[in-house]
DNA sequence: GCTCATGATTCGTG
DNA sequence: CACGAATCATGAGC
């Protein structure tokens, strides 16, 4: 484990190449900053770890020559075999070894702790960038019918927004779930993409995406609603007087990172 | 510090 | 295997 980690063993000059490896092998995004982190937490365990080794054997052999010393001033009192300083001696070692055993044990349970908070990636929750979030809503609520992207949707849209494939499934996932659950909150939202693809609409004369006219049984609009559906531009009172031309700036192209 | 929003994971299901 | 649902864990606003 620590040698797997790169604790244990010969030091690597500070870790340099390790975090090298890291930012290398980071693909996107801020993980290669937090690998870096996570490196240089790591080092740090490791650091420790050699020192506290090191002053164990320090003492230890201290240790060790002082019991020797005392043996050998006893030798003139009473007569000490060579075999029973052995032994006094092994004794020694073996307390320091398992001592050493202990530190082991607790840098390993360290470097656990620390790789739960690195690595999982629960953990390592960031919300996406505005920009993806309305990208990511934009495309949802332009296809409440039926909002399951195919592979190649995900994929443009995880490019889109700079994020993953994986992170577009989970983001749908828990969107369709959460339109669900709030779905009175949610038509707030909704009117508002409605009527920013609508501005679009009129500016642009065409939209970005497809749009089924027909909602399917899935995602159909809550009750107590316009009947239109998702209302369009006219809002209907719903507190939303300026949405027409709202501080949303339309961005068709993300930086494709 | 509490609460809510939100991204990620886990588990059961068709 | 994709999805829904429940849950976890963190970030952000207050």
């Amino acid at each position: 484990m620590l040698i797997a980690e790169g604790v244990a063993g010969p030091e690597k000059g500070g870790g340099a190449g390790a975090a090298a490896n890291a930012s290398a092998a980071a693909g996107a995004g801020d993980s290669a900053i937090e690998h870096s982190d996570y490196r240089a937490k790591l080092s740090q365990i490791r650091q420790i770890y050699h020192q506290e080794l090191e002053k164990y054997e320090q003492a230890c052999n201290e240790f060790t020559t002082h019991v020797m010393n005392l043996l050998r001033e006893q030798s003139r009192t009473r007569p000490i075999t060579p075999k029973e300083i052995e032994r006094m001696v092994q004794i020694i070692h073996k307390k320091f070894s398992s001592i050493q055993m202990q530190l082991k044990q607790s840098t390993c349970e360290a470097v656990m702790i620390l790789r739960s908070r690195f690595l999982d990636a629960r953990r390592r929750r960031r919300n996406f960038s505005k920009q993806a979030s309305e990208i990511l809503n934009e495309y949802f609520y332009s296809n409440l019918s039926n909002p399951y992207p195919s592979e190649e949707e995900k994929e443009a849209l995880a490019r889109r927004c700079g994020i993953t494939i994986n992170q577009v499934s989970n983001w749908f996932g828990n969107k369709r779930i959460r339109y669900k659950k709030n779905i009175g909150k949610a038509q707030e939202e909704a009117n508002l993409y409605a009527a920013k693809k609508a501005a679009d609409c009129t500016l642009a004369g065409a939209s970005p995406y497809s749009m089924s006219g027909t909602p399917g049984p899935m995602m159909s609009p809550p009750p107590g609603e316009d009947s239109m559906g998702y209302g369009i531009p006219g809002m209907n009172g719903s507190g939303y007087s300026g949405v027409g031309g709202m501080g949303y700036d339309l961005h068709p192209e993300s930086p494709d990172v």
